[in-house]
DNA sequence: ACATGTGAATGCGTTCACAGCA
DNA sequence: TGCTGTGAACGCATTCACATGT
């Protein structure tokens, strides 16, 4: 298949068309009048885009059980990113080979970070070491952070950090189950409510779409 | 602090006041005017609507370093989800404690999901037995999956499925990465891009696709 | 003839601003 | 006086519809 049209492709992401093709007209023309798009070519428009173009060397803070998994996914040098260096603070584990890697100490991490250019770090450290490796990483020129750690971390302008919490993907299941169970056949494992301090009448919300997310209030 | 107010609540998670208001009404008036809202009383009202007050439990299935660290993950059982059982296929591991729990072998799955009443299941496999749980899955009854391995499941009408892709953040990451960078200073592992657009056109599947959160493309 | 690219119309979520109540 | 709750205003993203180009 060397062409797709927009309908072809709205159609298999379950999108508007019109939304694609506006979407796809901000990187470029890059498609033909009357035929469509060049699937390779278009591929490869996007990938640079976003960046998937680009060698991104990483390194990953913290090698316990998601340290280890991470390290072994194989989705992140398919998708331009390459592990630099794993790092870890128990000496027992240095030099110990993860997913080919051997693990290096924390007293490396300033050099490793120097000497690979990384401007990418992940953090896979128990909760309470979470700042402070953020904080050296920053310090050693690290510019973004994806912090798995169930911590907020706080980090100077100029930083970005993206934070998973691998709680939240089961909580909105657990939602969209507790729709599906319906209002009523409620009999579980409740906890007592806090008796109501403003005892006022309950506005019924209303009903939200079918599709979506988590109602969410999320931060900037 | 027995009381917030919409403001402070605002400046924590950085959005705008009017919206967390707004937001919270439409879960009922949790507020009192003049005063702001009873935390321990909001909290609660958060959490029920949430699904946070009910016991979900789940099953874990593959426990390789993923699945592990997902079950040594202490989020889970703070927002109400308890681990009912952990389920690998190599015979070896059967038996053997990960976070405590036992565990089992696959042959178990149906027994265990139809004794202990779970209807949300986790699968951290390799991709290549995605599929194939997730069926026995939702054949025993499973009605809501998160799925860790790199694959598209398919699954019948009133199943949810959720794909964690855990190398989705760290694009995003990079994407901003890369305008920090500048347009101009590229020097980098560039492949070679595809020349012009040939002809002709196919037919491809709809599907409709949850998506995760891919920053927006701006025009320049 | 056919599909892109885009100005215009539309819809919806966010923000403003203030009435209402403790 | 102070803060909630909400109708109305606003702005952005999506969708429509068709001019444009092959």
């Amino acid at each position: 298949m060397p062409t797709v049209s927009s309908e072809e492709l709205a159609a298999a992401a379950g999108v508007n068309s019109a939304k694609l093709r506006k979407d796809f007209s901000y990187l470029g023309s890059y498609g033909t009048r009357g035929v469509g798009y060049d699937v390779e070519y278009l591929v490869y428009q996007i990938s640079r885009e976003l960046g998937l173009t680009q060698d991104w060397p990483v390194v990953i803070v913290g090698i316990g059980n998601l340290g280890a998994a991470l390290a072994n996914y194989g989705g992140f040098a398919s998708r331009g990113f390459r592990v630099a260096a794993l790092i870890d603070a128990d000496p027992g584990l240095s030099g110990k080979p993860v997913a080919g890697i051997p693990v290096q100490h924390t007293d490396e991490l300033e050099a490793i970070i120097s000497d690979n250019g990384v401007s990418i770090g992940v953090i896979a450290t128990p909760a309470g070491a979470a700042q402070q490796v953020c904080d050296r990483l920053v310090a050693a020129g690290i510019t973004s952070i994806l912090n798995f750690a169930p911590t907020v971390l706080s980090v100077p302008e100029g930083v970005d950090v993206r934070k998973v919490d691998l709680s939240i993907e089961l909580q909105i299941l657990a939602f969209h189950e507790q729709r599906k169970a319906g209002e009523e056949p409620q009999g579980e494992t409740e906890t007592a409510p806090p008796a109501a301090p403003p005892a006022v009448a309950v506005t019924k919300r209303p009903e939200a779409g079918p599709d979506g997310d988590l109602p969410a209030v999320m931060p900037a």
